[in-house]
DNA sequence: TGTACATCAGTGAACGCGCGTTCACTGATGTAC
DNA sequence: TGTACATCAGTGAACGCGCGTTCACTGATGTAC
């Protein structure tokens, strides 16, 4: 079998890496097959080896995020033992509504960057965003003690106001509407994450 | 002057209303001019008789929500008179959460249903969603007395808990995940509108 | 160890379709007389 | 009041472009001998 089966396997993550990116910077209709390809270093015919159609790859782009967004890059790359739950989540609540992440788009959680895109795809994309949606709220989750039954409410609301403020702030151009959204919702979701009751 | 220009502002509203139920519910891209055109009751021609471009109709389209909202739509049906801020917050995020709304992508604010087309059109489409926020962000603060340091704060937060919820709601295919969070979003927005400090 | 071979990842030209936009036209309408 | 006319909202065919997808191919690679 020439060309090992990892060969062909690290190609493809380089194209779903590449997707990541150009969809969540530019939305899905914009990034054509020819811009991922050649952003992974690769020619557009090859792309049928790998996937059976653009929405098939979009979708696998939505779902990396799930073990690709930049706090888990970050957490693989400082190579620290993983954090409490509660100073994990805090950490994360920081990140995603900070001035840095607003600022590189190919960061963007799919959440906020593609939420349109969803509806179109069918609806295999909206299982995509679903286990997004899913993983973000767990992440919250998991800062609250098993027993506190208002923990998955809690927690959704900090998914819901991150979603929020940062919808808002890529959607406007007015910098300080941008940043006191941001720090509102931040501030909001962190006094949700110290009301452990 | 054959054809009253009042005739033609008329030809016009019907287009923009075409447009942006059309965007709401698929996106910029998915909406061809000929869709909204036929929806309009013409012909793809005469679309440049009204708008020089598919992104301007978009971005008149998008502020067309200010005053077409399903809730001033309402308003302006009833005949009843305005009520007091307070009240008319309340019924607006009760509305924007509901199931209603959200069965009818039509009625939606393209503050959740068009937010990545926002990025695409440029300088001008961002203005027209800012221009939105800033609607959306005064109504509740109305709810607030002038004197109420917080009542800008406390107005970001409502309409990034509405936004990010229905961001939510209409991207998963969970309808209970989608009903937990808009009524968790509902409760922890109406008790912030309660919080008349 | 060296070589012939089969495989299949990757190439690049081509196809067909739908879209935004243009343009020459038509015919309904308000107005001047 | 009735009519000829000029206007321009609306029509529908045509253009050109870019895209997703297909396909015949090539050449790098692992393996059998």
């Amino acid at each position: 079998m020439p060309y090992t089966a990892a060969h062909k396997a690290q190609t493809r993550e380089r194209i779903v890496d590449a997707a990541r990116s150009m969809f969540n910077r530019r939305g899905f209709d914009a990034v054509s097959i020819q811009d991922i390809m050649s952003h992974a270093g690769l020619t557009r015919g090859g792309f049928y080896n790998h996937f059976a159609s653009k929405t098939d790859l979009f979708i696998e782009a939505v779902v990396s995020y799930i073990s690709n967004s930049p706090m888990h890059r970050r957490m693989r790359e400082s190579k620290k033992p993983m954090p409490a739950p509660l100073i994990f989540a805090r950490r994360v609540i920081d990140l995603y509504l900070s001035d840095e992440i607003l600022a590189n788009p190919d960061d963007h959680c799919p959440l906020y960057a593609l939420p349109s895109d969803a509806t179109h795809a069918g609806d295999k994309s909206r299982e995509a965003y679903t286990a997004v949606i899913h993983s973000l709220e767990g992440l919250f989750r998991n800062a609250y003690p098993p027993g506190d039954r208002d923990g998955s409410r809690k927690a959704q609301l900090i998914v819901s106001l991150c979603v929020g403020g940062m919808v808002l702030a890529r959607t406007t151009n007015d910098s300080a509407l941008s940043k006191s959204i941001r720090s509102a919702s931040r501030r909001q979701a962190l006094a949700l994450l110290d009301d452990q009751s």
